[in-house]
DNA sequence: ATGCATTTGTTCGTATGTATG
DNA sequence: GCATACATACGAACAAATGCA
């Protein structure tokens, strides 16, 4: 009675393992499982798009409805971002940085089980803009060290620092060509300890060097963060400005 | 985009009152004044963008680098930024929110001296998204209570925030449609204290519906920020998801 | 500014297999 | 055997958001 209609469609995968038709498994359930797979072993990366739902339709030789459930399935746990208009998106691995401790820069990717290294940008002295100037206690255009260092993890980067000094700690430019880290060059101009009095948050897109330099769309908006670390004394020592690409970092603060 | 008539160079101002041009206060200076006393009078508002430099120069009757003294002045003074090949803009008046007080919404934007307001969105029980039974420390999918509120200060929005409470408190979503704030709902249902026990800040571009309410273009980004709040006993009472407009409003961190 | 191509979201309809009573 | 309910799977078409030239 019924027109023999081709009951088999789909086309076979291409490359991969084939999707069992039999009664066990459900077919999107078979998808999410070797997507999750995929994901887990980094291909594609965290921040990827997908292909479009209709070319994975057709990669596992099943109706784009089939596919939608696998990947909303993926969504559901938190392993996909589906945007409409746009793609789906692998989730990105948050580098949650704690606000309140002091924490330097490898310890905190450390924390994170990725391997730290960074990158110097500039090193010298100059006239301390009108924000930095309020920030560091000094009148605007008083002398200023500048340090510009780009942050990475895995050697991927996830920060974007300028850390202004006071002119008056003499020797600190040296220092800081020399040591490893600001904590250490600090201390060799006779800053044992410093600790964070106040950070000030906002968020704003990049400009095209900084999107360059952290690798991300102009689109993709910038954690800003500024904030000013002072002695035991309570005198003034730094004047931080860090730009996080956003979502690959999150600030945490924990009272 | 042309005013009326820009037929001469030295044309006399259209409504407002003239310039003096005897030799007592500098044009430059007149028109700081002028512009200074319209800001503090709300238009142009913050953010909003002033008439291009020519239309400006033709409005008092003065040429463009006499009209340029005028709005570098008020941008030294940090109450315009001027933007090479966009415009000039008022400043935003930053609303600062410290995070890690106690801080009620209305105390927050009264500490500015401004009027505290607010329209419910949303206020109904619902399945909690993943993220926030996660938060929340429940099953995913368990009930919860969502209200969705969007906070102003004189009028102009400036938080947009989803509060979610479990549904183990009873009554809970009676009280909140009766009460005049959160914390008011909540001691009606017995939770007579709580505090801040984490909070993590990202930032992302709004979707059309968080652009329309908030009022800014969807290229501006948000402060989003996702809190969990504990009673005395440690126990979760709510899970808060807050969407703050940049450049508007900037989280501070006091430790 | 406008239109176009791409991509996800939604809603029809159809068919099949399994479990239940 | 039959009716029903439910999950699965396929097909087509359209709606809506996005990005780009």
């Amino acid at each position: 009675m019924t027109v023999a209609a081709p009951p088999r469609v789909a086309a076979p995968p291409p490359g991969a393992a084939p999707l069992s038709r039999d009664e066990g498994e459900a077919l999107w359930h078979q998808i999410a499982r070797v997507l999750r797979q995929e994901i887990a072993a980094g291909t594609p990366a965290p921040g990827a798009r997908l292909p479009a739902e209709a070319a994975l339709a057709t990669r596992f030789g099943v109706n784009r409805h089939t596919l939608r459930r696998a990947l909303e399935a993926l969504a559901r746990e938190g392993l996909l971002k589906i945007e409409r208009g746009r793609g789906s998106f692998v989730a990105e691995d948050v580098l949650d940085y704690a606000i309140g401790a002091r924490t330097r820069f490898s310890e905190w990717i450390r924390r994170h089980n990725k391997e730290p290294s960074g990158r110097i940008l500039r090193l010298e002295e100059c006239a301390a803009p009108v924000a930095v100037a309020r920030g560091l206690g000094l009148r605007a255009g008083a002398r200023a060290i500048l340090l510009e260092r780009l942050g990475l993890a895995d050697g991927r980067p996830v920060s974007l620092t300028e850390h202004y000094f006071p002119a008056r700690l003499r020797g600190l430019r040296a220092a800081l060509a020399a040591a490893a880290s600001i904590t250490e060059a600090l201390r060799a101009v006779g800053v044992d300890d410093y600790r964070r009095q106040l950070t000030r948050v906002s968020a704003r897109l990049p400009d095209a060097a900084e999107a360059g330099l952290l690798r991300i769309p102009r689109t993709r908006p910038l954690l800003v963060a500024e904030n000013v670390n002072v002695d035991r004394a309570g005198a003034v020592v730094e004047f931080g400005l860090a730009r996080y690409p956003t979502p690959r970092v999150q600030i945490v603060f924990e009272p």
